[in-house]
DNA sequence: CGGTATCCGAGATGATACTG
DNA sequence: CAGTATCATCTCGGATACCG
């Protein structure tokens, strides 16, 4: 495909960015992502591990299981317990995830050779 | 450098992915930098190609100009011209937005592809 | 043109307490 | 344990009008 920056193409970039913020927006999801893709975890292990409310946990948890980033398992023991984990379609976002904390560890790293 | 997936591993891959994100927050910073990737636009012009309002778009260009992400250049026309575009510092988020837009292109593709 | 001031409603977020 | 309910607060973001 040709490189071309025309009008048209730019719309499409800023189509493409805005689809991808509706599904990762809001303050946790990535943490949860970047978390559940080392291992799946339970409920009050997001909790204390992130340091999110159980509230805005719950519903992000929801939100991303809707978008299919991640799943729930139920497991009937007792007490019960509740597994989330990361879907194959979540793990296609590991690439933006990456580059998003590549540019978080510079950026730190700049920030402090300035200072 | 090993690969390791241990527990003070992951919290800095979320230390830096909180980094970024508190630099690219808000509903327009990321169309802002895309559309401005592409050549310095003025105000009205980033207005209307982005659709966003004038009130808004002040708000996060003065964000960005903070962080050196963008450049705010004026020139004594009259009347008065003021020119935004992005740094070199706003260059280095060239792979995060790739990566963002990228995603976004499959997602939707995949999504139009199951309906 | 390039913004800013003001107002307002909607949604995000937190704290706390509570349920099955 | 795995959440939910409720309340309070804060911020976001749009509409509108206005200024230099």
């Amino acid at each position: 495909m040709e490189i071309t920056h025309t009008k048209e193409s730019c719309a499409a970039s800023r189509r493409a960015i805005q689809d991808t913020l509706e599904v990762i927006n809001g303050k946790w999801k990535l943490l949860i992502l970047v978390t559940l893709l080392e291992k799946p975890l339970r409920f009050k292990e997001l909790v204390r591990e992130i340091g999110v409310t159980p509230r805005m946990l719950s519903k992000e948890l929801q939100d991303m299981e809707m978008n299919k980033l991640i799943s729930r398992t139920v497991y009937q023991t007792k007490p019960i317990a509740v597994e989330y984990a990361i879907t194959e379609h979540g793990k296609t976002l590991n690439r933006v995830l990456e580059e998003i904390k590549n540019w978080g560890m510079s950026h730190r790293n700049k920030i402090m050779r300035e200072e």
